[in-house]
DNA sequence: CTGAGACATAGATGAACTTCGATGTATGAG
DNA sequence: CTCATACATCGAAGTTCATCTATGTCTCAG
């Protein structure tokens, strides 16, 4: 977190705004948070996420994610970049395997901004 | 809420899962969820959404949103009908008008989904 | 009935996305 | 050093998506 203001990532930048339903977006915060919301629109990353979540320890290795679908190793690499990018996973690269962990502050940001019912 | 179980719309499917972060994501789950995401996955349907929420009364004509956009209004139009049928917005035609109203208990239920952790 | 206004639908176009096979990079074993 | 393994990167191919213009439908006023 040693960014300034203007480097803030997708995640920080949804961390700082008010819920979707309280006041109107402006289009600029509405430009910062689309992309961290496709990152999950797709089933592929939905269950990356989830997997990686539910995991002993909250971490996985890319080989243990691999299995669970019917899609090629560099298919799942690209996903897994994807939420890595948005901020969503955690990369820890430990001899030759890669183990990714959820980011659980920034799904329980997402979560509120769009939850200002329930928050 | 007269649908049987097989009619489910992507808001009920999601209203009866577990958060995302508890379990791991059954792809059937994840196919009906995903969309649901993909709707809000865009700027301008998240501005939308946002506008509508907190316009007065809860609810906004499509010749109050249009305004806020620099866009045609065929394009507005289009993206509240992928709001409307993801089960987002619930439409109410009075008149010559058609007013848009967020549907909290959808918007609730990703929240929650998507929030394993502050749930 | 006729015309105008509000909104939806249809078809077209260009950009973005998902997926793949092929290849590159790095780590550790022998 | 050499080779196998784990993962990432690189184009390419097919599909989906956002947007537009043109047109259709519905409602009300006159």
């Amino acid at each position: 977190m040693s960014k300034s203001l203007l480097e803030l990532t997708p995640v920080e930048a949804v961390a700082c705004c008010s819920p979707v339903t309280r006041e109107p977006l402006t289009a600029e915060a509405a430009e910062r948070i689309a992309p961290l919301v496709k990152a999950i629109a797709d089933p592929v990353r939905l269950r990356l996420l989830s997997l990686v979540a539910s995991h002993a320890d909250g971490e996985a290795c890319v080989c243990d994610l691999g299995d669970a679908f019917d899609l090629s190793q560099p298919t799942i690499s690209h996903h897994l970049k994807l939420l890595h990018e948005a901020g969503l996973l955690d990369r820890d690269k430990r001899g030759v395997w890669v183990y990714y962990r959820v980011n659980t502050a920034a799904l329980g940001d997402l979560a509120t901004l769009l939850g200002g019912v329930t928050a």
